[in-house]
DNA sequence: TATACGTGCAATTATCTGGTTGCGCAAATT
DNA sequence: AATTTGCGCAACCAGATAATTGCACGTATA
């Protein structure tokens, strides 16, 4: 199987962002995290698939229950690949606040 | 028709990326666009669509042609929704960096 | 005016997606 | 030993998605 998963995609599903954003906080069970939500524990299930195949959510078995946890630093490269966009809204913010200032040298 | 959309969702598809990311360099049209990819114009249009429909591309009608442009400021929102998670990683950085000095210390 | 060009939109289709239900299995509880 | 609990997996289904083709319409060019 392995199918390569893509982490955009992962990040598409609003359940999913939910999932992640609790993970974050706490490893949680299947069972814990469907709580959260109106699907089904083997919905849940799926979503955690999907992040574990991208990497996104690592898992410890504990008796009888699965602790799922979040490998944050794969969240950095959501932040890589805005480094592009980043470097630009910042020129235009710069770029605004010369027009800023050159508005307020006039004005004296 | 005015269907919500969701920026989470249009970065989903690869193409779509690969068009934010063209159009965060300059503005294009539509069959400059479609150069780029092994689809068809009305593909990329359909593309175009979705993200204007969540506010990340302006258009520009010049005589038949239309220049679409990226809306950067949109992509902040990626960015505003990251730092829940940049917290998370930043405190266990600086963790890991109390780790290592303290390994530091002991190797004295 | 006739023709070519740039574009959006509708209809169609194959595939993907997210959800459900119903298992089977191993670990805990009785 | 029998039952309950937690879990993953497979089958199935409705709706979304991405792509294609064909078309209509306005703008440029001959």
């Amino acid at each position: 199987m392995e199918i390569r998963r893509d982490i955009f995609q992962a990040i598409a599903d609003p359940t999913r962002r939910a999932i992640i954003a609790l993970l974050a906080l706490q490893a949680m069970t299947p069972n814990a995290l469907a709580e959260h939500f109106n699907t089904s524990r083997q919905a849940v299930s799926k979503h955690i698939k999907i992040l574990t195949e991208c990497e996104l959510v690592e898992q410890e078995q504990q008796g009888r229950e699965i602790y799922y946890s979040l490998q944050i630093q794969k969240m950095k490269e959501i932040d890589k690949w805005l480094d592009q966009f980043r470097k630009i809204w910042e020129t235009q913010f710069n770029q605004l606040d010369q027009v800023l200032a050159t508005l307020k040298k006039q004005k004296k």
